[in-house]
DNA sequence: TATTGTTATACTCTATAACTATA
DNA sequence: TATAGTTATAGAGTATAACAATA
């Protein structure tokens, strides 16, 4: 598996680089190339303690990404899913294939297109997209509920900005 | 590849909970289950979009992250690296074996123990890493140039808490 | 005897190429 | 003819089990 390069990397702790608005209880580092050298790293980090809680049973990261992308946008053909995950059709008919043995996803004719199969998710399939979901979801509440208010409010601040940039 | 199941879902915007401290440019709520939910996606998303800025040198996302875990940590064991990467060690044999036929990496027998092999990278082993990382953090940097000093800092001190959550 | 690393082997996931069916 | 999906086959990456060398 190897979750993908975290390029773990720089253990020390952030620089004081221009002394900009320094107001607050910490030394940061406003300027736009340090600051994305350690928020890389904060972000990469935390997103791996994140996926790092799973439901134990046993799919594949692609299997339970398809099954979330299915729980949340309804109904997909074989080529959407293919798309939506960067895999080749071939590789999403397999997967597909697998999860619709294990009853997670149903295959139906598309109504228009005869060529077309619409897979959607069956209600274990959601089940088991909702578990992982909602570990995760969790173990970051369990954390944030360790933040003081502030802290809170922050992190909330800065995640519809972090969204701003990755939707760009 | 599939990037790791990135749980996409609920596209709907932050949905305003518990009216505590709201006195910022937008609704964000600071209840934790609730800002647990959205800060995860964002987070992930950000995240998910970092990961595809990659130098197109053909490595897979395991053999990067040795060498980026190498190149922070300096020389490590087989053990020790296939501890690191949560992988067991004939798959990191594996792995060395192809970035030493690569010239990323070198082997050395261990000085006092000759059982164990100290894997460390090379100065072109290095460089690779080194350019991923600064792909990723100019990329981010070009984003975060386009927000206005205050976001920059909110990120700046949000990243901090991250860390700190991610750490604990 | 325990541990480090490796080799042998098998399984999973993904890819390309070729084939079928429909538009 | 172009496209959606599938099948056939091959290539990475990782796992377990068995083996060699060292502690």
């Amino acid at each position: 598996m190897s979750y993908a390069n975290d390029m773990t990397d720089r253990q020390s702790p952030p620089v004081t680089g221009t002394p900009a608005a320094s107001d607050g209880p910490g030394p940061v580092d406003h300027e736009a190339p340090v600051l994305a050298a350690e928020l890389r790293l904060s972000l990469m980090r935390a997103v791996r303690r994140i996926r790092a809680e799973k439901a134990d049973l046993d799919l594949s990261d692609g299997q339970l990404s398809v099954l979330a992308v299915l729980h949340a946008r309804g109904a997909l053909t074989n080529r959407e899913l293919a798309d939506f995950e960067h895999v080749r059709p071939p590789s999403m008919t397999r997967t597909v294939a697998c999860l619709e043995e294990r009853g997670l996803v149903e295959r139906a004719g598309h109504p228009q297109d005869g060529r077309q199969v619409l897979v959607s998710a069956t209600e274990a399939g959601r089940a088991m997209a909702l578990d992982t979901r909602r570990r995760r979801e969790a173990w970051l509440a369990r954390q944030l509920e360790q933040l003081d208010p502030a802290e809170r409010e922050l992190l909330a601040r800065a995640g519809t900005v972090l969204r701003r940039i990755a939707d760009a």
